[in-house]
DNA sequence: CTGAAAGCGCTTACAG
DNA sequence: CTGAAAGCGCTTACAG
């Protein structure tokens, strides 16, 4: 019992360790450590104190070359990193997602695909069962690495609507045309009138989808859609501080913008305090995200909450149960308006 | 050969069909996987042929299971995540690390204990062998799970110089002290006089060392240290906010301000706007980091680059050689001062 | 240089 | 409810 341990890694304890100590055979240690069924109440119990005993932990590679599984996730990025490394929405999701995951003992692979060779690496990787399934987050349209994991089988789950095909893939995504809605609706009720939009880029559903419920209620209330108050961005500052620039060109008698995201939001609000607008008395300014970037925005911004941490948790949901065999399916989430300054 | 794949995932081939394709033992396919030595040219051949024929892909569980290495590596972080999440930085070391793995063909576990109960759960599920070393990103002093893992023999290594005992822990750390030292040389150059400092906090190396590195530069030009242009911050935005504020309000004849990191930069930039105070002209601010944030700031920062690629990079090379028997080892990066138009 | 064989730690029918 | 046994896919001495 007294090994000696000169920094070197000690044997862990096996099966067969905690079913000596337990008096009983392999079989029976391994049948509790998988649910417990056909188990007496006392061999249940020898098992469980010999475990403790022991400090006994299963041993993942043995068990995964039986079961053929490998109780591990990727988290695959498929686009170029900074994108979504800027962006403050991918932090929560990522840490969000290995938080679920960590409450049903499944570590998370992150795993990044930037480039095409890594895209090739990454799929063989994934197809050979490295992993039992993955969550995606790329939200460009014709993503073949999303295509290419479909075709083999593998469990897989979107964040956000996809772009492509009908075809049935798993998704998880905030209502974004109700959250624009919304958004469009507060401004009215502001008595705003000469409401422009900062979309995200038209690729991608939530570029759509936003520009869309922006549109919708514009018309509902009667207001003609005027082009020149629409432009879009792709999502980052600068594209945000580009395009209210643009709006402030050609159409200067603006008096609100939505921007479709925070990060665009801090952008536009660099570009209103240069001309000398002043947020909101001259302009409101509403966000999308409700991600850090509209609290640290001067002023805080009013935006559309999207549920990042429910997103996650139905993500994870979702693909645990297609791993389980359930077939895919698509779980739209509400948003929120929250109103801070620059409304 | 034909099998019907309906949407289910095919059993993938082993060493088993590789060897039949190749007309050699499975003994011979696992040599060529495993470095080619002591096989013929031409089985190699063979083999090789054999493998992309059939698309063969290791069976890791099955691998790992013999070797006893899981040839994963966890990225632990162990303080509370918003902390990380927050800091641009921690992106950066995020993905480069895994990119860096990458081209060793080794997945990166992303693990994150912010709670008790979750260090414990992850330390168990470490020490159990399931990763061969862990890149650790924790700040502060006295973290025990460093010391439960060290102390378990865990290979490992720290991203940033380790508060506490001398112990033998590998790290990988940017040149704090000589950092700050060129800033605050950069500020006196330009004329600066009264240089305030907000510092990291007090119990983190970069803590420490930045603020040493400002006081021996200033005591080096006979200008004595001034306890009233001094205060610490936790490197959140808000804390350079309130700290620049602070010493507004101690210290008002400040001509320039060295903040320790470029996000409490950015609250300082905010607070100085506030005061009316025009930066450069009235006030020089320098970061650290050189993170997105110094680009975000308005007016751009001038800041102590840290170089996070060559980090991580130094990280995963420390941490392999460990993991291959090699002894524990420090390593310091220089710095670079980037100037911008915050000075 | 190469094949046959043992064995890594686990799960799962199969008898009882 | 429980034990004995087969087998998951690989690596690695061991003979040749």
């Amino acid at each position: 019992m007294t090994m000696s341990n000169t920094g070197g890694r000690r044997k862990p304890p096996t099966i067969h360790d905690v079913a000596r100590e337990a008096g009983v055979s392999r079989g029976t240690v391994s049948r509790v450590l998988n649910g417990g069924h056909y188990v007496s109440p006392a061999a249940q119990e020898a098992v469980n104190s010999a475990i403790r005993k022991t400090g006994y932990v299963v041993n993942r590679h043995a068990r995964s070359l039986i079961t053929g599984r490998s109780d591990s996730i990727g988290f695959l990025l498929t686009e170029p990193q900074e994108r979504f490394f800027e962006d403050p929405n991918f932090n929560v999701l990522l840490s969000s997602c290995t938080q679920a995951l960590a409450a049903h003992d499944i570590p998370l692979l992150l795993m990044l695909a930037g480039t095409k060779d890594e895209r090739r690496r990454i799929t063989r990787y994934i197809t050979a069962g490295h992993v039992d399934g993955v969550l995606l987050v790329s939200s460009h349209s014709g993503d073949p690495v999303a295509e290419e994991l479909r075709e083999a089988g593998v469990p897989l789950v979107q964040c956000g609507k996809p772009m492509g095909s009908g075809a049935k893939v798993s998704y998880v995504a905030a209502d974004d045309r109700d959250g624009a809605r919304d958004m469009v609706r507060h401004l009215l009720s502001l008595g705003r009138r000469r409401i422009a939009m900062v979309s995200g880029p038209l690729d991608t559903p939530g570029g759509v989808d936003r520009l869309a419920g922006y549109k919708e209620v514009l018309t509902d209330a009667g207001i003609a859609i005027d082009e020149r108050l629409v432009v879009s961005g792709d999502y980052s500052r600068a594209s945000g501080e580009a395009g209210a620039e643009r709006l402030l060109a050609q159409a200067p008698d603006l008096d609100a913008m939505f921007v479709a995201s925070d990060l665009m939001a801090q952008g536009a609000l660099a570009a209103l305090a240069r001309a000398g607008r002043r947020v909101p008395e001259d302009v409101s300014v509403g966000g999308f995200d409700d991600s850090v970037a509209a609290l640290e925005a001067t002023p805080a911004l009013t935006t559309i909450r999207q549920p990042y941490d429910r997103i996650s948790a139905e993500m994870v949901r979702v693909l645990l149960a297609q791993i389980n065999g359930e077939d895919p399916m698509a779980v739209i989430l509400p948003t929120e308006l929250v109103k801070r300054d620059s409304t």
